[in-house]
DNA sequence: GGTAAGATCAGC
DNA sequence: CTGATCTTACCA
């Protein structure tokens, strides 16, 4: 399982913004609450792709949401970012997010940093490991912890008690304790 | 062509 | 806890 691998990696976008991914979710193509569960559509090919790349949903009518693709193509599973710890750019993040909001409320949900990144739909398809990609995920040494918190995921109505949510242990920047 | 549900968020 | 808001996917 790479999901928890991904934590303390750094979400990048190439105008500045940067942060430090801290809360994970892990989507596979046998569970009734990923998107690829029925199988390849419109909506969720990308995941079907080639991992490394960024499948990017719309729900809710308003909120965008971020995932790296994690298997091989034809295989549909990802990994929804959940929440980021912000460390630059935090200005322009307020700028998408709406002043008056506080560091830890500008990354602390998959919709939020989505928002704060301002990654919409022409984002989806992206390869975050090539370096030209305006948005890519990257190390800066920081290991992941040997010590992830883990716990079911949030707001599911089905496949509710899967542990398949991680994050950093003692992070004030995750979504929900 | 109609519709129910949704990997959410903000405000009361 | 509830309302907002609208695309997607499934069914007829």
């Amino acid at each position: 399982m790479v999901a928890p691998q991904l934590l303390n990696k750094l979400f990048i976008r190439n105008d500045g913004r940067v942060g430090r991914i801290v809360e994970v979710e892990a989507y596979t193509q046998d569970d009734p609450a990923a998107h690829t569960f029925r199988g390849p559509t419109k909506r969720n090919r990308t995941m079907f792709g080639r991992a490394g790349h960024m499948y990017v949903y719309f729900t809710y009518g308003m909120h965008w949401c971020c995932n790296a693709v994690c298997e091989g193509e034809g295989i549909g599973a990802g990994v929804l970012l959940r929440a980021l710890e912000p460390l630059e750019g935090l200005a322009p993040m307020r700028d998408a997010r709406g002043q008056g909001k506080s560091d830890r409320e500008l990354c602390n949900g998959p919709g939020k940093l989505a928002q704060a990144f301002s990654v919409k739909g022409e984002a989806d398809g992206i390869d975050l490991c090539d370096p030209s990609s305006r948005i890519v995920i990257a190390s800066d040494g920081l290991p992941a912890p040997d010590d992830p918190i883990v716990s079911r995921r949030i707001g599911l109505s089905v496949s509710v008690d899967l542990p398949l949510r991680w994050y950093v242990p003692g992070s004030r920047y995750v979504s929900k304790r």
